[in-house]
DNA sequence: TTGTACGCGTTATCAG
DNA sequence: CTGATAACGCGTACAA
């Protein structure tokens, strides 16, 4: 269907162009299209209303962004990839900011390395506010793009990450590990690992393995760790039977994240051993999912709704007032016991 | 609001703001940083920097969509949430549009029965193009809002959905299902079932359950099917056990994806049966995972990487020529078969 | 090599 | 209730 007989090129039709079709103006032709309650005569309404039918015509982002100083849309910086915690979180996130009126961009954090790339991509983007999740290097980068600066456009970081010099509402990862340490030593388990995909940077470093290590080496014993291949059922496998034919299956395994403890028991059994009595585990997050199942898994559990309410909020005060201070808090994690970690 | 006249408010700075401190022009300054190779005498050059700098300058992304008509930006609508399969196509595509020096940005395209709304929220993006991958009602409601005219914004759908009035890289889906039956008949087994979870819509409707219900059906058999709560070992073996106890455990089993092919071996372990021998299983998607494990897992691969590449070049096409006519194809899956289909 | 001037398509203000 | 008109911040032809 070719465009209407207007003279226009075949470029995207503008509120002129809709205007002209419905013998009105421009300005009537975004107010009736604005959504807003504004005082229109029937007949205008839906003359302006069928012409912009008849053309396709959508109002062109940009400009409302332009002129407005307001498009709308949040930017949430993520790592995009496989992770059922990454989900749940963008999926509370989006809740949230529905209900505001607002969207979500989500744009990809890449790997560190390239993140001052990343960082200039993400922001060709018109958006009112940036939600930096678990984003390694956003915090650094961003304070290096303000060179100390308060930055110019809200910016809330939550997460495992962030930078002192903005709003933030971290979560204390190191704590949530060492509940889980304590926990089982308190359950009397002596042989303890902590275990991690090798390449995840996670294995001997970060705020799980220190606070593993710190309260296992506090309790008198050796903080081992296990490096996996994948996060599949089969791999966990394949470490622990290699631990157990050399003798140094241990009693108790902390994991990085809940989808590899859920893996675990099936791994386990396979080897005739059963979660909970022979290994205790404890897995990281609190994932939808670890309180079904067999063998419910115990694990830290982050407190979603609460980072993501208070990530908003920060971002709200912002907008109230641009140079209001930045807001930072800390959140503990909690642990929560079931069968996994031994009755 | 006071609108800032010689006296800048605390609002952004602006192009200008940086030319004033480096006592020179908003051309330049636009020069300087756009990264493109102007002839600027190195002193200008190096002022302008400074100064943008010390301002925490970045240029605004909604002005310079609006006056270059270009954005580098390119929406990619698709469903948040849980999965290895979507996870590896935003992974590709990412891939693909920062070779080109292109961002993306996802939007979550929600469920069917709000996707005006979010199709609507999705638009408020200025995007040079739109990519919507495995989006139910994104062609229905894009051929919906514009009345069959084209769109005026490059738009190609790809994966299991599309509209027939636009650009698209469609997978056959029933195909591939087909194959995957076959694959069990030609194999001797006669007990079939198909698994999906309850709540996915997928059970017993769309091309993998018809596909899957016509050939069993033509060959004489009875196509069961198996629902499931959820993506988890446990549920798989409730659901199996069940079967088990009443005489009914099929001989193989055609599951809606790989996620659930993997967990389904340790399910059938617990219950001392071997995936493979006893039951055959095929996943679907040809996830990465899939081919390392105990049991590596039969699948239906989609051709994720030539979906993407394809669709992109769609876009391209529609860039080059904005009335060039729609393209599609439809690509067919593939299947591989590993050990848990039955040596 | 640098600067001036214009307009991208929209929203907001202010007259009628 | 409706319609001119002035920005919003930037890219770029054109002039100097």
């Amino acid at each position: 269907m070719p465009r209407g007989r207007s003279e226009r090129t075949e470029s995207r039709p503008t509120r002129e162009d809709v205007a002209k079709l419905a013998k009105t103006s421009g300005t009537t032709v975004s107010r009736v299209l604005s959504g807003r309650e504004f005082q229109i005569s029937p007949e205008v309404r839906s003359r302006v209303l069928k012409a912009a039918r008849e053309l396709g015509y959508s109002p062109n982002a940009a400009a409302t962004a332009l002129r407005s100083g307001r498009s709308g849309m949040i930017g949430f910086w993520m790592c995009l990839g496989y992770s059922r915690y990454r989900s749940q979180v963008a999926d509370q996130m989006q809740r949230i900011l529905s209900d505001e009126g607002l969207a979500m961009a989500v744009t990809d954090a890449d790997h560190e390395y390239i993140f001052e790339h990343s960082i200039s991509r993400a922001m060709r983007l018109p958006v009112d506010g940036i939600i930096a999740f678990d984003a390694f290097a956003a915090a650094g980068a961003f304070t290096e793009l303000h060179n100390g600066l308060p930055p110019n456009i809200p910016f809330v970081s939550m997460g495992a990450y962030w930078s002192p010099a903005y709003s933030y509402v971290g979560i204390d990862l190191k704590a949530g590990a060492e509940m889980a340490t304590d926990h089982f030593i308190s359950l009397g388990r002596r042989r303890l690992a902590y275990l991690a995909p090798w390449n995840s940077g996670l294995l001997t470093d970060g705020p799980r393995y220190e606070g593993f290590r710190d309260r296992a080496m506090e309790a008198g014993l050796e903080p081992k760790t296990i490096a996996v291949e994948s996060s599949t059922v089969d791999s966990l496998e394949e470490s622990f039977r290699e631990l157990q034919s050399s003798g140094n299956l241990p009693d108790a395994i902390f994991f990085v994240n809940d989808d590899l403890a859920m893996d675990a028991v099936p791994a386990l059994e396979r080897m005739g051993l059963c979660a909970g009595r022979d290994v205790a585990l404890v897995g990281f997050n609190g994932t939808e999912g670890t309180e079904r199942g067999g063998v419910p898994i115990s694990t830290v559990r982050q407190p979603i709704e609460e980072m993501c309410h208070l990530a908003f909020q920060f971002l709200q005060a912002q907008w109230d007032d641009p140079k209001s201070p930045v807001q930072q808090k800390l959140l503990k994690p909690e642990l929560i016991v079931r069968a996994s970690s031994g009755v």
